[in-house]
DNA sequence: TGCGTAATATATTGTTTTTATAGAGAACTA
DNA sequence: TAGTTCTCTATAAAAACAATATATTACGCA
């Protein structure tokens, strides 16, 4: 009932790119730094926002990716979608499911379906800009320096991870000391 | 994002038990004869049901599960968090996840927070008497004898699932091959 | 008391899915 | 042409999940 992190990672990615200016591509080495993401993995998981076009890419020098929509127009729920193959919470909620010999299973089935629409629609209504745009800090998040240091939650991309923390520290300090 | 076949499983037997004569148990073997999950598989879903309190069991011959407590009270939500330990659609939406130095994952994560909770919601909002006795068929449920025979759904329980069909159709012909 | 039934507990195996990395190749710009 | 960057495919590593097997304990009844 968990995300993947291809669905999680996807979202961090189109939201960067959302927040980035929409004039000037960003590499995928550029976007594994601000996200935490391994360059690979970046790569890989933009082949699939690229092909559905959600993002269009640039190639050669100076080159990288960008939003091919306005972010206003992309959802969770088109990126969920994309990245899981469908919302559903169960097989049996797809669409070729009618290979269920079960009549108590038809019964928690319709429930399944339900759901699973609901969980869709929920989706369907946060776009990127709303992210993008909502700048409350995070409610319960109590974020410090030591905490940073923490590794265990995200243990890919040790490296770019590090220097992704740095950064990030340098441009809080910009702004003001502001969490 | 897909349920485990453990919440699943456990939806079903509960189900099983709720549909059920309340004054009588029901013992592991029957309900993996009537929900297609093999007998060790039951045992093992029962095991957190009953120390959760959702059922109980009595030892012996003669002896089974029932509910422990009447099925109006009974929510999917409550059965879901229990074997999925909580329902959370990443591990950041949990309690113990600022841990996440992530400034824009912390903007993601409100989404996640957001969706768990509707869906959290969604899912208490049903009942197993609700499911119980809902007895309209299943929408799109073209079930034919042929179909039946499929297992590739339903990898498990070979020798249980076949048996399954088979008192499945004496009951259908009894009730008059109404599905 | 002894037998049969059924729950309980635990260990182990097998499979699938997910996550991540590596490396070669193609396209583009300066 | 050189350097940068995307693109593609293969593969490795890890984790989660599903299922089975086996042994043990408890209960009821004759």
């Amino acid at each position: 009932m968990k995300l993947s992190a291809r669905s999680r990672y996807a979202s961090r990615i189109l939201l960067e790119l959302a927040r980035h200016n929409s004039s000037t591509p960003m590499s995928a080495a550029i976007l594994s730094q601000h996200t935490g993401v391994s360059v690979q993995f970046v790569e890989q998981i933009l082949k699939p926002l690229k092909q559905s076009g959600l993002t269009k890419s640039i190639r050669g020098a100076a080159g990288g990716h960008k939003l091919a929509r306005p972010a206003e127009e992309i959802t969770l729920g088109e990126v969920v979608r994309l990245m899981e193959g469908g919302i559903h919470l169960t097989v049996c909620c797809g669409e070729k499911a009618n290979n269920c010999p079960r009549e108590d299973g038809c019964r928690t089935r319709r429930a399944w379906i339900k759901v699973s629409r609901s969980l869709e629609q929920e989706l369907d209504a946060i776009t990127l800009a709303s992210l993008a745009h909502d700048d409350r800090v995070c409610p319960e998040g109590q974020l410090s320096i030591a905490q940073a240091k923490n590794t265990e939650e995200e243990p890919q991309g040790s490296t770019v991870a590090r220097v992704t923390v740095r950064s990030r520290l340098r441009s809080r300090k910009v702004k003001g000391l502001r969490r």
